[in-house]
DNA sequence: ACCTGAACACCGTTCAAGT
DNA sequence: ACCTGAACACCGTTCAAGT
């Protein structure tokens, strides 16, 4: 009987065919949708309608899927082209990655809590580099400084990302419920800043940041 | 019969009493042995003797415990008495963050990915919020440039967490082949570079990016 | 070459039943 | 007041059997 649908073996011809870029490109899809703490391999598998263990054919397990997911994240980062001037470009590379971490913030809190040991996510860094040596500075000292910089971009959109979801800030009635609860909580400057503690302004968090970085970088080539 | 043991019902007087905080310690002590991914109510619960769904008595599921494991990594914070100095007393609380973290690393990886909603890790905050008003800023400013310094301090340490386990350096083999694979990356800057991006000496590295940090902030302040 | 059935050893969590 | 048995709906993963 032809028409029977085959429970098993090698799919018929015609049906879509699994690959690794397609199962990377379904779990980007599953942690949008869902939210990272429910991807699974299974949970997967159920949106591409095959079964979990077919997945296996392309891809590691669990493990090496998430790392693939990261990598798939880091290499959907766009630079503009260099103008030139050093705080600009600098400030064009931090900028790259909170554009993608907005793009896709679930993805992003993935990304953060993986530690990466290919070099699929090198283009950054060399970014960097290129920049830092062009203003001067010595191999040695643009890696220790393109390190920092990395730390406290990533260290800033960690907190972003965890701020809540995308939407620009929390209603007001929360904030001002933490704002009393700060008020109150015993430790004086904390009570003192309870209005800005409350808050969470994020564009004007992260040009602050990414200023006060900036304008180091910028003392510390000008010694 | 009195010596068959209860298999059920109220425990049996002298058996040690289960609790919040005996909980929460037995998940410490199963993240340092078994490191963050072992962790699980059922291990915990094995690890203590116990049924895993006794755990519901004084903990609200998996999330609320691994959220109180945060917050006693967070309390265990040591910060020495303030000498006046702003520099000084800065560095003093990002020192205390990292010896922390290299005294239970692995819990410090689970820290690094959790937003705590509570208020018992306020302290640090009320810390550099005191030493940074003491040194002339405003309650605005002081709130700006604490959450800068933490997100540095933070990125630095989810880098020195993630670059392994305690130990300072990786063994030579490894750094050495890591070394070559970046210079033949293909990336221009990252090869030109990749002596000292196949190293990491932990202390150096936290040294300069802390110094960067504090340097920031003292131009700031001379404003 | 690629998929799945059966199977195993895990999870978190609810709820009623026990003492 | 506090614990567990039974139960449910999940996991990742191996391996042999199918086409």
């Amino acid at each position: 009987v032809t028409t029977a649908p085959a429970k098993r073996g090698r799919p018929p011809r015609g049906a879509t065919q699994l690959s690794r870029q397609s199962i990377v490109a379904a779990t980007l899809e599953v942690i949008d949708a869902k939210g990272v703490a429910e991807v699974s391999l299974r949970a997967v598998a159920r949106h591409l309608g095959v079964d979990a263990k077919s997945l296996y054919n392309y891809v590691d397990g669990l493990d090496d899927l998430l790392d693939a997911v990261a990598e798939e994240f880091l290499s959907g980062l766009r630079f503009p082209d260099r103008s030139g001037d050093t705080r600009q470009d600098l400030r064009a590379i931090a900028h790259a990655f909170r554009d993608r971490a907005h793009d896709r913030p679930e993805a992003a809190a993935l990304v953060m809590t993986r530690q990466l040991a290919s070099f699929e996510g090198l283009a950054p860094t060399d970014r960097l580099l290129a920049i830092l040596r062009a203003a001067g500075m010595s191999t040695a000292e643009s890696v220790h400084v393109m390190r920092l910089v990395l730390a406290a971009v990533i260290g800033m959109l960690r907190r972003e990302v965890s701020v809540g979801p995308i939407s620009g800030t929390a209603d007001p009635a929360a904030v001002s419920s933490r704002e009393s609860a700060l008020r109150e909580s015993g430790l004086p400057h904390v009570a003192e800043a309870a209005h800005a503690l409350a808050r969470f302004d994020r564009d004007a968090e992260f040009d602050f940041g990414l200023d006060f970085i900036l304008d180091a970088v910028a003392a510390r080539l000008a010694r």
